[in-house]
DNA sequence: GGCAGATTGCGCAAAATCGTGCGCGCCTTG
DNA sequence: CAAGGCGCGCACGATTTTGCGCAATCTGCC
């Protein structure tokens, strides 16, 4: 603790800032007074940085402290609130695609999940990593549900890594429906974390049909990584109205564009 | 447990918020006055946080008390409660057989349930398909989960299948705890569900130690299925008295046998 | 059905915490 | 070198949380 307080010289307010934020991640909440003895600041100047750093949505602020921004409730209560509208309406059309005794794939993410709220009472299997989806349909009995193997990712809620290719290899399925951070102006798909990468290529390769549900705000859009090519993709569900030079390059590819 | 006791000094609500709730998680129901105390606060403070987190819907509030949310309404709560100390104390000596860091299997069961909970807060990588072990630990962001996958089977609150046994060959575990539903006088040990039959087998080729957890009402008894023999077990955990001729079967052939 | 003991909800006062205005010192800018 | 901007500490009223006492309610038992 004294390697703080031995810090009386001068601390830049971003530099605070840095040490707050890792002080909440290594130890959990922490006290107004705790960090402000500790960062030798006043408690005013440790108030005022909270203030800051929720307003940035980078820590929660509570009665007495803070808390980290992951320890509160699932980052994922947020992210689904975002064009909720918009998915709501893609995963009710993907619904319609799929048939009754239909064996279906469903990707990590929420778009995912927003399907398979829509899947409750239909006679299904149900092929997912995504626990998003479980937890939606554990209880309804016409779907039989198939969980892939790997480890927890609690922030993504979902399970990833060797096992659930493992699996994936074991499967078939009719389709497959994929979620995704963007779709550049090629046609390609991209994904904004790595580890998901393999997994969907692998999705891919099990199922008969490949379905992209990507919203407006995804096209075009981009990501660090690639996914896979417009030549394989069957159908892209977006909403109207869609980047037009995007659906051109998806139509040169046969790609069914289905705008809702 | 001394480290809740520790903490008179000062703590945030949020962070008592989260103390209670995994305070319920690891033992189940609590009264106000053990919250009270173990947190150095009044009996009010506990009863307005009660409320609190039964209204947010993260616990059930109970006359004199409160229990864990997922305890609720569980269908196993009524199978869970049947013995419920015998296996608590079965549970409670193999989790001292656990060094942290280890990576340990847990069987399917309500066994393998009881011990998850005496996890809580352990450094550990845990691999299941054991669905009520996967929410008891899903929040506990020390514990590391690892989901081998397979079709939900409902009733049973698990994974089975040819995607469990072919996860299975793919990890190793320093100790696989196993529960039954009988074992010989022999040493056999049985099982009355024949789906579970290879994935035991397959838990048992993947780890170091073989661990079996059977209380008193198991010794000897029976099942349609033989899973192992004596000489595949490394430890036996059993309450007392426990039947002498199958003990004996057993210490012959070099099984420890703990009895609690 | 009634009784003793425990538990609960509620009002109120004390304590802790919060937000804010003000003044001071440091750095930037012209 | 002077003016202005900015971050920081201090102090004070407002808000929230906490602890305690008491009447109403509930549970277990005879």
């Amino acid at each position: 603790m004294s390697e703080f307080a031995a810090t009386v010289i001068r601390v830049l307010p971003q530099r605070r800032h840095e040490l707050i934020l890792r002080t909440l991640r290594a130890e959990g909440p922490a006290g107004v007074q705790v960090l402000a003895e500790r960062l030798g600041v006043s408690q005013a100047t440790i108030r005022r940085d909270l203030v800051q750093l929720d307003k940035e949505g980078r820590l929660t602020r509570v009665y007495g402290g803070a808390v980290s921004a992951a320890d509160t409730d699932d980052p994922f209560a947020e992210v689904a609130m975002v064009r909720v509208d918009e998915k709501d309406a893609l995963a009710e059309r993907a619904a319609e695609l799929i048939k009754d005794g239909e064996a279906i794939l469903l990707d990590i993410g929420t778009t995912a999940h927003r399907l398979a709220r829509k899947l409750h009472g239909r006679s299904l299997t149900v092929i997912t990593s995504n626990l998003m989806v479980y937890e939606e349909l554990k209880d309804d009995q016409e779907v039989q549900i198939v969980l892939l193997g790997g480890v927890l990712r609690r922030t993504y809620h979902s399970l990833v890594g060797f096992l659930t290719e493992d699996n994936l290899r074991q499967v078939h399925a009719d389709r497959v429906f994929l979620g995704t951070s963007g779709v550049r102006p090629g046609g390609q798909v991209m994904d904004t974390t790595a580890v998901e990468v393999p997994l969907k290529r692998a999705m891919i390769t099990a199922a008969d049909q490949v379905v992209l549900l990507a919203d407006v705000g995804k096209f075009p859009g981009t990501g660090i990584a690639r996914v896979c090519g417009p030549e394989d993709l069957d159908v892209v569900i977006t909403n109207a109205p869609a980047d037009e030079t995007t659906c051109a390059a998806l139509r040169q590819a046969e790609v069914e564009v289905i705008e809702v």
